[in-house]
RNA sequence: GCUGGUGUAGCACAGUCGGUAGUGCAGCUGAUUCGUAAUCAGCAGGUCGUGUGUUCGAGUCACAUCACCAGCUCCA
């Protein structure tokens, strides 16, 4: 047989395995740690037994990363069972940054029991353990596992289909229920650390047990650990919920609560800045605004749904179960609302499409645990909207949402940092969802062209659709890597026939209208978020609470900044004057910490001058008379500028 | 909601064995008038998240509660 490795091909007639025939052609370095062959990652012990190609796999490889994260993972499993032998496993898989394992125990792991099993870890790491894989028929294994008394892996082995081939790794003392593949010692994983414990639900499900997670990361080498260590600690730098309340754009206060974040003068700013921006950007894209109340009776959620499907998320005023008193709940959506626009009189086909677009702010009673800085909140304020259409106008429409989401996008920065999701239902909860299978199928149909026809390129989500319809979500990381949903648009085809909404058609027929619920920009609390994260906190110049900061030198040139700063306010420029009594050293300091885009230095050249020293957040200054920095900064906010 | 962690001045942090709360920066006042990352001096600032308990005595111990952080589960 013929084995090819990158360039070279070698004839066997004996099996062999990957690493020796590697070997053979001296293409083993310490950096191999596995091999992929038709797609699929195998360890180096993989036997070859017919023709074949081989691609050797590095840590600097997906996969190879991967293989790796999951043997140190078992070094891990390996370690808490010699410190804990009653801990129970679960799983332990590899994931993007790192590793973990799944354990269920009576001793909570401390940071300091962490330590202890870290060490433990590296003590098994210098052993260099040999792994090695064995296979057994399912009744043996789980009589090992049982033996072994772990219940999760018999329970995994169980729920296994019948014809699956059931492989374990050991490696010294230690075996465990793995389909692999692995490295082939332990000793490669020269690296490691343990970087938290927290809770998990076996199975992800709130109904299981909670276990407890142990997250690690692992490296080839300890450069490599340490430079990820700093990468992440700067990271963190930008975190908005540190930062955002460090440069005192929003913070939070205990008496008011959780999720109710105050927007301070900055952060208020810097929102009405992006509001301006979305309604004018709106109304040059044929959007009508409309402005409609934050409260409603109970009768209107009862018809659009939210009553049975949302009311464990909605701030109720009054008692929900009270039919003889009247009852109130705070809107976690808009679309009844803004539906009542479109109800308002008779429609007619001509009036369509209708673009309804509203600042619209939202009440959302989230469980205790979720929220998070100003990505996570209990009222924020979305650019909401809603598109009224006939059929032969939802493509058009559809692509309009699309088009005007990416401008957003592209304008704040962020675009290169999204990705697609296409959110679908779960057939198997239909209680989850209204309308039909038929109903369903045709809208995320409909959805999938669309999609299709715009070459976007997306992941699915199942079970991840509004109650009433499919979504497409833009989503973005934030500095800890969570995903979130920054837009959405999504495409209603069962709320406008529940509000009787109807137009009439050119065969003077009374027809259901299309609905896209879509958002332009996202809401202006988690958008903030993430300009903050991606900035951050060094907004671009149209965004920048404070646009510029005058510093006069001594108290003679205070006249003169004073003129400079009211010129330039004059036309429209956000700006504050620095008149302390500092030295200007430390005053171009400040300035700097605060992020501000430029800082003007005014001194007896300047005054004598007419000019202006123009320092910018990179520290390059030039002199140049006011004039010429007004005109030079009022152009940089109206191209909008990163 | 669940698991774990954290709450001391605006911010960053000390606070030993339970014995009447400290440092630096920021702030205020005065002096200094300075050319590109911190001028000098003085002053003020606290119900130690909140509540209850144990104790002669609680920042410190116990319980409860609130908020903040990470993760899970949910979600824009």
């Amino acid at each position: 047989m013929k084995i090819k490795i990158q360039d070279q091909v070698r004839e066997y007639d004996a099996p062999v395995t990957v690493y020796d025939a590697a070997k053979d052609m001296e293409l083993i370095t310490r950096a191999v740690i596995g091999a992929e062959i038709d797609g699929k990652t195998v360890a180096l012990t993989q036997e070859i037994t017919a023709d074949t190609e081989v691609k050797l796999l590095t840590f600097e490889d997906a996969a190879g990363k991967h293989l790796f994260r999951h043997t140190a993972s078992h070094i891990l499993a390996q370690a808490v069972k010699r410190l804990y032998p009653a801990a129970k496993l679960t799983i332990g898989p590899a994931v993007d940054n790192g590793f973990y394992y799944d354990i269920d125990s009576d001793v909570t792991f401390t940071p300091d029991a962490l330590k202890a099993i870290e060490g433990e870890m590296k003590k098994i790491v210098k052993e260099n353990l040999k792994i090695e894989r064995f296979e057994l028929p399912r009744a043996d294994a789980i009589a090992l596992m049982t033996e072994k008394e772990e219940p999760y892996k018999v329970q995994l082995i169980e729920e296994l289909p019948e014809d699956a081939v059931i492989s374990f790794y050991r490696q010294g003392e230690f075996t465990d229920l793995c389909a692999g593949p692995h490295l082939f010692t332990t000793g490669a994983v020269k690296a490691l650390k343990l970087t938290q414990c927290t809770g998990a639900y076996w199975k992800g499900d709130q109904n299981n047990k909670m276990l407890q997670r142990i997250y690690g990361i692992a490296f080839p080498s300890k450069d490599e650990l340490n430079a990820y260590v700093t990468q992440q600690e700067e990271a963190l730098k930008r975190d908005h919920n540190k930062l955002g309340r460090d440069l005192e754009l929003f913070t939070t206060v205990d008496v008011i609560g959780q999720g109710l974040p105050i927007m301070l003068p900055k952060g208020a700013r810097v929102i009405q800045l992006l509001q301006r921006w979305v309604e004018d950007e709106e109304q040059k894209r044929g959007y009508l605004l409309t402005k409609t109340p934050l409260m409603a009776k109970r009768d209107l959620y009862k018809i659009s749904g939210h009553w049975d499907h949302y009311l464990d998320g909605m701030f109720v005023l009054g008692d929900p179960y009270d039919e003889t008193k009247e009852c109130f709940a705070l809107r976690p959506m808009t679309c009844p609302f803004q539906y009542q626009v479109f109800l308002n009189k008779k429609r007619s086909y001509r009036d369509l499409p209708m673009r309804l677009g509203e600042t619209s702010t939202l009440f959302r009673n989230e469980d205790s645990g979720e929220m998070h800085g100003l990505i996570r909140v209990r009222q924020f304020t979305i650019s909401e909207g809603h598109l009224i259409l006939r059929p032969d106008q939802l493509a058009e429409e559809f692509k309009g949402c699309l088009d005007l989401a990416m401008h957003m996008l592209d304008t704040l920065g962020l675009k290169e940092d999204c990705s697609f999701r296409f959110s679908q239902w779960d057939p198997a909860r239909t209680d989850k969802y209204e309308g039909t299978p038929e109903q369903w199928n045709e809208a995320q149909g409909i959805m999938k062209e669309l999609l299709d026809a715009n070459g976007i390129n997306y992941a699915i989500g199942i079970d991840e659709a509004a109650f009433y319809g499919p979504k497409l979500d833009i989503q973005i990381k934030n500095v800890f890597g969570k995903e979130d949903t920054l837009i959405t648009i999504q495409i209603d085809m069962l709320l406008a026939k529940k509000f009787g909404m109807e137009y009439v058609d050119s065969n003077n027929q009374m027809v259901t209208p299309y609905i896209i619920h879509r958002t332009s920009m996202g809401c202006y609390e988690r958008t903030l978020a993430l300009l903050i994260e991606k900035y951050a906190g060094a907004f671009p110049m149209w965004l920048a609470p404070e646009q510029v900061r005058v510093l006069p030198i001594g108290d003679e040139h205070v006249a003169y900044a004073k003129s400079v700063q009211e010129k330039l306010s004059a036309a429209g420029l956000r700006v504050e004057l620095d008149d302390s009594s500092n030295t200007i050293g430390y005053k171009i300091r400040n300035t700097q910490l605060q992020k501000v885009p430029y800082m003007l230095v005014i001194g007896a050249k300047e005054m004598e001058e007419g000019t202006v020293s123009v320092r910018n957040r990179a520290g390059e200054t030039v002199t140049k008379p006011v004039d010429t920095f007004l005109a030079e900064a009022l152009l940089e906010v109206a191209q909008k500028k990163r």
